[in-house]
DNA sequence: AACTCCCGCCATTAA
DNA sequence: TTAATGGCGGGAGTT
């Protein structure tokens, strides 16, 4: 023993016993009860070896045992490992599932420390919350498909992928250059970094889950989680989906300081990653692989998780929990509360908790308002800006409010409870019936509540968690659960539910972009945009459009828009408009659109990006399609200037094209191909939003990024809205253009040359669904002219071609083309094949990580595809 | 020698 | 003040 063994070691085997017989056989009847064994069946895996099964062979073995005891025996991963074979992945809620850390660290015979390493990373990913002083709830994956949508777009929304880039770059620039690499960092990081991406996140929070966190924690930051979401967030915002660890440390620690880091401070960040990518991996979300550079192979993890997520909004898997939409109310309340605790708290404030007892009254009142909201077309939505700048907000909001009314009211049924949910959801709902002259009759049949539960089975666990609530009915969703924050907090309805994102105050002072947010206080609620098209069906257009318009638009972009559709049905859509841009944007804009109307003609074609898409529904409420012409040219060409700077960052970042991309054959069956599954609304499905595809591209964001708003405390601000603006006029419109707005994507095939027109349905159709790519594949068009989609995928291997980047709209697109249909086809296919217009479809759930190149592609053509790094090869690691 | 990352001291924070 | 949490980095085990 001795040898092998740390001295550590050696007292605790002595004293403490760690492997006494008795933990072993607790260990034993843990791995008993054939539910745990199932988990652990499943997550077997690559861990080879022992895993607690195993205690037993070690006792039996003796000595040799103390060999394997030794290092392995005791890392993070396997304890992690240990740790969710007790619980189901999906557990049922109803029954408790509470987590209680002295008898797990008990049970697995570990330091209590060690077990607060995982569930900070579980916590990170919402498979738990804590619920008190040692006690956690276990949730399992039933929101992780909704947590990593929303992760990514948080990760979207702060250039994570830019970030990634310029750090790569920099990288290989050191390489060749012995010195500078410093100077460049700061500069680029400066740029880039001011800009958006700086803002430091906090905590980012589920509408489920953080009013329980509330009662109990206040700290939602916290390095090992925040940390770990952030390392998450890489993953699903880097085109391929592979991130190094020492870009990973450099962004982690970047965005705190600039300065660069002592190599101590680095050696930790790093030792923190292992300790999250162990956990991460014994999730199976990743898995260790080495890249590849010229310089030789450097520690890296691949992504190997469910890469789509659908709508997000409800996840349905907790029913139970939040049963009610007072429950909801609460939790918005709730949420809104952590929010401006966080805020405070972090400066000096931590007393914040103290009112705790009359939250719940507020709740309750707050419930009352709701209903009342419900009832009252006008009622007032608790919302307030910080930023003044910004009275879009409130409207927005209050349209939300009325939306959710609406829906409500035309669908009393089920969706009652999602409520405010989903503003997306909501909005889509009601836009539906508007739409009706669209094809699907809101509700497909489909599913049986049975069915949503039981979504797992099929699939693979991470995707379907996500599915998104059927448009009526069926209560099972419940789920609302998630939504009903939404309103309040954000507006971004897109697929992710609602989240609320917490700053840091620290954070904030630093950036310039802090400006805009008065106080410490500010929480952003962060917009998704909305490319991803609703479904098919308009309705879910419909409802993204509402909710997403919340895009930013450049503030002159609104200004014109109110100016001129004012009257028009949806003044209040033109959202918020950004903070950040504001700054910005302003010139920015100008100058670009000078530009950019200089090319325009030109460029027209290139128009569908999915930027545009973002930017269209904000403008596009108006009905008539000519009023709405002008606004949408210049929001064209804003995006056309956003567009082409994304384009022009990416070449200079010396990408290179990714060559293939594998995808497991399995998945994409799965997830794409199969039927079975469950069906999901369409709207929902456009939530799942990949319009990032961006990854690599994604760094564009910027213009596409959404708004982020700032609010500061929630206040009534409401507006009323008026069903008008929702009126089925709009909606019509969006209809017929839905499909072709489809177009956003990569489809050539649309007349590029018609570029206006492309345009206006564009924004039409993203109104009613902004691209996504269901949308896109179930136009007819699409199909057809995919090629043969499925037997790419089939394969599993989709080879995307290197792209210039200089041709990137037209040379690009014929191939991006290519492999965008892959994509559609996966996504869609079930909907064109078999179900075409119905709400409802099956839904892939996560896209295999090509779909998203390929929708990236298409619209923007080469950008997505490039990648930083010039050599990448990934290898698999054997150990 | 580089990569991993366990271990547990000790600062924070909650009760 | 005590207990619960969790940052952090030394240094051991692996490769």
């Amino acid at each position: 023993m001795g040898p092998l063994t740390t001295p550590k070691k050696g007292r605790e085997v002595g004293s403490v016993d760690p492997w006494t017989p008795t933990s072993n056989l607790k260990m034993l009847i843990s791995a008993a009860s054939p539910e745990i064994r199932n988990r652990e069946k499943e997550l077997c895996m690559d861990n080879d070896g022992r895993e607690e099964l195993d205690p037993i062979q070690d006792l039996d073995n003796g000595e040799e045992s103390e060999k394997m005891i030794s290092r392995k025996e005791k890392s993070l991963g396997l304890l992690c490992h240990k740790f969710l074979a007790r619980y189901p992945d999906y557990p049922n809620p109803t029954i408790n599932n509470d987590i209680c850390l002295d008898d797990v660290a008990t049970e697995l015979n570990v330091e209590r420390r060690r077990i607060y390493d995982i569930m900070n990373v579980l916590e990170s990913l919402h498979m738990v919350s804590r619920a008190a002083k040692n006690r956690y709830t276990w949730h399992g994956r039933t929101k992780l498909a909704q947590t990593l949508a929303i992760l990514k777009q948080v990760g979207q929304d702060h250039r994570y992928g830019q970030q990634m880039q310029q750090i790569r770059q920099r990288l290989l620039d050191k390489e060749f250059d012995f010195d500078g690499e410093d100077r460049e960092n700061e500069v680029m990081i400066d740029l880039e970094g001011s800009e958006m991406g700086q803002k430091e996140l906090f905590f980012v929070e589920l509408p489920g889950v953080e009013f329980k966190a509330a009662s109990v924690n206040s700290r939602k930051d916290k390095s090992l989680r925040v940390m770990s979401q952030k390392f998450v967030m890489l993953f699903l915002v880097s085109n391929p989906r592979v991130v190094s660890l020492d870009v990973a440390a450099k962004i982690l620690i970047g965005e705190d300081q600039v300065a660069d880091q002592d190599k101590n401070k680095f050696k930790t960040k790093v030792r923190r990653l292992y300790d999250i990518a162990n956990v991460l991996r014994s999730l199976k979300l990743i898995e260790k692989v080495h890249v590849t550079e010229e310089r030789g192979r450097k520690p890296a993890f691949e992504w190997v998780g469910p890469e789509e997520f659908p709508q997000v909004e409800d996840s349905a898997a907790s029913t139970s929990e939040c049963p009610s939409k007072k429950k909801s109310v609460l939790e918005s309340r709730a949420s809104l509360d952590n929010c401006a605790k966080n805020l405070f708290s972090s400066p000096e404030n931590k007393r914040s908790f103290t009112r705790h007892p009359s939250l719940i009254k507020l709740a309750k009142s707050i419930q009352d308002d709701r209903r009342k909201i419900n009832s009252a077309p006008s009622s007032p939505v608790k919302s307030v800006f910080s930023d003044s700048s910004n009275s879009d907000f409130p409207n927005k909001m209050a349209q939300l409010a009325a939306i959710c009314k609406i829906k409500l009211d035309q669908e009393t049924t089920t969706e009652d409870p999602k409520p405010a949910a989903a503003e997306a959801d909501v909005a889509a709902t009601m836009l539906q019936p508007t739409t009706s002259t669209s094809v699907e009759p809101p509700q497909p049949p489909v599913l049986s509540p049975t069915q949503e539960p039981g979504l797992d089975t099929n699939a693979h666990p991470a995707p379907h968690t996500s599915l998104a609530a059927p448009p009526t009915g069926p209560v099972t969703y419940i789920p609302a659960q998630c939504s009903p924050l939404i309103p309040v907090l954000l507006p971004q309805q897109r697929g992710s539910g609602p989240y609320a994102v917490y700053l840091h105050p620290s954070s904030l002072r630093p950036n310039p972009l802090a400006r805009p947010q008065p106080t410490s206080l500010a929480v952003r609620s962060m917009t998704f945009e909305d490319k991803t098209g609703q479904s098919p069906t308009g309705q879910s257009a419909a409802k993204s459009q509402l909710v997403s318009r919340a895009s930013d638009v450049s503030p002159l972009a609104l200004k014109r828009l109110r100016s001129d559709s004012a009257s028009e049905g949806s003044p209040s859509k033109a959202r918020r408009s950004d903070p950040n841009f504001k700054d910005t944007s302003p010139k920015l804009c100008e100058i670009l659109q000078a530009r950019l109307k200089a090319r325009r003609g030109s460029q027209l074609t290139h128009r569908p990006s999915p930027r545009a898409l973002h930017l269209d529904p904000e403008f596009i409420n108006t009905p008539g399609g000519a009023a709405a012409s002008q606004p949408l040219e210049q929001s064209l060409e804003v995006l056309l200037d956003k567009e082409d700077k994304t384009a022009n960052s990416d070449k200079e970042g010396g990408l290179t094209p990714v060559r293939a991309v594998p995808l497991t054959p399995g998945q994409l069956h799965t997830e794409t191909l199969v039927p079975a599954g469950y069906l999901i609304p369409i709207s929902q499905q456009s939530l799942i939003s990949y319009k990032e595809g961006q990854a690599s591209g994604g760094e564009t964001n910027k213009a596409s990024t959404p708004t982020y708003n700032i609010y500061k405390t929630p206040t009534a601000g409401s507006r009323p809205v008026h069903a008008q603006e929702i009126t089925p006029t709009n909606v019509r419109f969006h209809r017929p253009a839905a499909s072709p707005h489809a177009t956003q994507q990569p489809h050539h095939l649309h007349s590029p040359s018609p570029a206006i027109m492309n345009f206006t349905l564009q924004n039409l159709g993203l109104i009613s669904s902004p691209g996504s790519a269901f949308v896109t594949s179930q136009t007819p068009e699409r199909s057809n002219t995919l090629p043969s989609p499925l037997t790419l995928q089939q394969r599993g291997m989709v080879f995307i071609k290197p792209v210039s980047p200089v041709p990137i709209q037209q040379a690009a697109s014929p191939h991006s083309v290519a492999l965008i249909s892959l994509q559609q086809p996966l996504m869609t296919t079930p909907k064109g094949t078999g179900l075409p217009q119905h709400s409802f479809f099956h839904t892939p759930v996560p896209l295999s990580p090509l779909a998203a190149l390929v929708t990236t592609g298409g619209q923007q053509a080469a950008k997505t595809v490039y990648i930083p790094q010039r050599k990448l090869d990934v290898t698999p690691e054997d150990s």
